[in-house]
DNA sequence: TTTTAAATTTGATATATGTCAAAATTAGCA
DNA sequence: TGCTAATTTTGACATATATCAAATTTAAAA
């Protein structure tokens, strides 16, 4: 593992707001985020936009851009963030020395499918409060493994792009979440946020198909 | 590439409606559609279920498996079909000792990462006719590229799951396409379908963003 | 072939979410 | 610190799509 550390290179911080990648640059590399919050947006043609994913400490972005040499979306930091650097081609090369390296890299991939297809599914089948409350447990359930509070943390974005996320209007998050808020589930002040009863949240979410 | 021919098992013909595989199911093998057309559709806990994708021959099925050592999708035949098998492990060893395998299966991965984002996007911000719009493009442009008519196919899906792709309900579906009837962009009769014009289609996909 | 079930279309109506607008709050900047 | 722009909330109303229902067509089974 000394020498997948050797691969990686500080790649510096982004301040917020700042651009780690545009849809169209060539890529190159994957990037660990080592401390702050950004989110993944494509741009279609005629302007439409959406935020395919908000992403943490911890994870790994770019793998959008493996199959076409570059990226299809743009990657902008929601807060002051440092990124490591990990080049693609080197982590192939070592990935065939390394047979768990290589593992772990489909692993990733492959649960980044996952990860699109259960979003597929909230925005298919959920309505506007089911998929607010599917939002929240996920962002709950990251920040735990991560070690900080499950049920107390900052949102990093906007309703605007919260609403984009999940496919509404940011009109539409604000009231869902006031909703929730009238319901007991959660407390939220701007973007301060309290689960107040992760059960009722669980359910809130699986309430019943369209 | 004899090599790769060596791995790759016929796994032989499944029916119309029999199940290549079932969430849960142990993860072992990618497969790759020699004839025939198949779904994969997510199911949650609440009985709510999506398509996540229609595949047709020439493509590669079973990415979801990976990230879990389980599918976490159903894959089933929507016409009788020709499948071969990939073990997976062996595919990875073999992509160790072939760069360029190892390249192309990054590379499949990375596209299906794609595909998904893409679905999302119109998920998240487009209106009925233009979701239809968009996947009777995509079906066209994929038949195209395997040497089938691009402009004139049959559907082998009903409008139920149509619709459950698209986040449309079956009936929403079944107007939307006597919608582009009406405009003399496709003729759709049953499963038979005809694209008149796919700049139209276009331009119809392209139309605003919610 | 005849029968039965499944799929599709179309209409009438309901409803969730979008749109437009204004006020209130918060955050960024000079 | 105060000023300005951005974000958020809430209300009133519009609209796209869902829901319910019935008729029609097509496919499957006997």
């Amino acid at each position: 593992m000394a020498r997948l550390d050797a691969l990686i290179t500080r790649k510096g911080v982004y301040r917020h707001g700042s651009i780690l990648y545009r849809s169209g640059d060539k890529f190159q590399a994957l990037y660990a985020i080592r401390t702050g919050f950004f989110k993944t947006q494509i741009l279609n043609e005629d302007g439409r936009e959406q935020v395919t994913g908000f992403q943490m400490a911890g994870e790994i972005i770019g793998m959008d851009g493996i199959g076409s040499d570059a990226h299809t979306c743009d990657a902008v930091a929601l807060e002051d963030s440092e990124i490591c650097e990990i080049p693609f081609s080197r982590l192939e090369d070592l990935g065939r020395e390394l047979p768990p390296l290589q593992k772990h890299l489909h692993r990733i991939l492959s649960r980044e499918i996952v990860r699109d297809q259960n979003i597929m599914l909230l925005l298919g089948s959920m309505r506007a409060e089911e998929r607010l409350a599917a939002f929240l447990l996920n962002l709950s359930q990251r920040f735990a493994v991560r070690g900080y509070s499950p049920t107390s943390f900052q949102l990093r974005m906007t309703r605007q792009e919260i609403g984009s996320y999940l496919g509404l209007k940011l009109e539409t998050v604000s009231r869902a979440l006031s909703q929730l808020q009238e319901s007991k589930l959660i407390t939220v002040r701007n973007r301060s946020l309290e689960i107040l009863c992760l059960h009722g949240l669980q359910a809130c979410m699986g309430k019943r198909a369209r």
